[in-house]
DNA sequence: ACTACGATCTACT
DNA sequence: GTAGATCGTAGTG
């Protein structure tokens, strides 16, 4: 198995069409326990231009810049690759960064639907098989074992790989503010999957 | 070195 | 609905 889990251009568009078009698409994850598979169905884009955006800051007169720093720095990297940061002391999240090369800017995973491994979610997670298991950030990250080792992980490598499917139809798709931040808070770029009983909030 | 806070989760009222 | 946990990161002195 050795071809591009997505099209050359895919990562070309702007983060705001991306982040909508990576509903419906599949993460494998390869543990040692066994091969799990899961479909996004909600999603959240930092851009450029964003004072939410981890690679970006404001100064006192509220002007934005870019700041490459430890903890950021795979979003100024290359698209298409993981960026995997801790929070709250407890919990990671997982992106992928898209824009181009030097502009930081990504795709926040917010929830997944499992397909295949659901058992071995519900180990890692210490809990019964239910939508709790990755109907959050914090939550799916554990549920898949994914840690801050994938940081700048290839998307089109094992363990952890993407795969596009065909595109979610316009009407199933909702459009909302994000979630759990305090800067541009009003912006609608959250997107999840109408109706998907695995989305974090409605 | 010191401080503030966070793209959250869980438990509890 | 609200509060506490928990600690790495980044900014400041």
């Amino acid at each position: 198995m050795d071809y591009n889990p997505w099209p050359d251009d895919f990562f070309t568009r702007p983060t705001l069409d991306i982040a909508p078009a990576l509903l419906g698409a599949l993460l494998v994850r390869e543990t040692p326990a066994g091969r799990l598979t899961a479909r996004i169905v909600e999603t959240e884009a930092y851009l450029q231009h964003d004072p939410a955006c981890h690679g970006v800051r404001a100064r006192p007169d509220g002007e934005l810049y870019h700041r490459q720093t430890g903890r950021n720095t795979t979003m100024f990297g290359p698209p298409g690759r993981a960026y995997v940061y801790f929070t709250y002391g407890n919990h990671f999240m997982l992106n992928v960064v898209t824009g181009e090369e030097g502009m930081p800017e990504a795709v926040l995973i917010r929830a997944l639907e499992p397909l295949a491994g659901a058992a071995t979610m519900a180990l890692n997670r210490g809990l019964p098989i239910s939508p709790a298991l990755t109907n959050g950030p914090g939550k799916l990250t554990r549920a898949l074992a994914i840690d801050r080792a994938l940081d700048g992980h290839d998307l089109t490598q094992p363990p952890l790989q993407l795969f596009l499917t065909t595109p979610l139809p316009e009407h199933r798709i909702v459009r909302t503010p994000r979630i759990g931040i305090s800067k541009a808070v009003e912006c609608p770029w959250r997107f999840y999957e109408h109706g998907n009983a695995w989305v974090s909030r409605k």
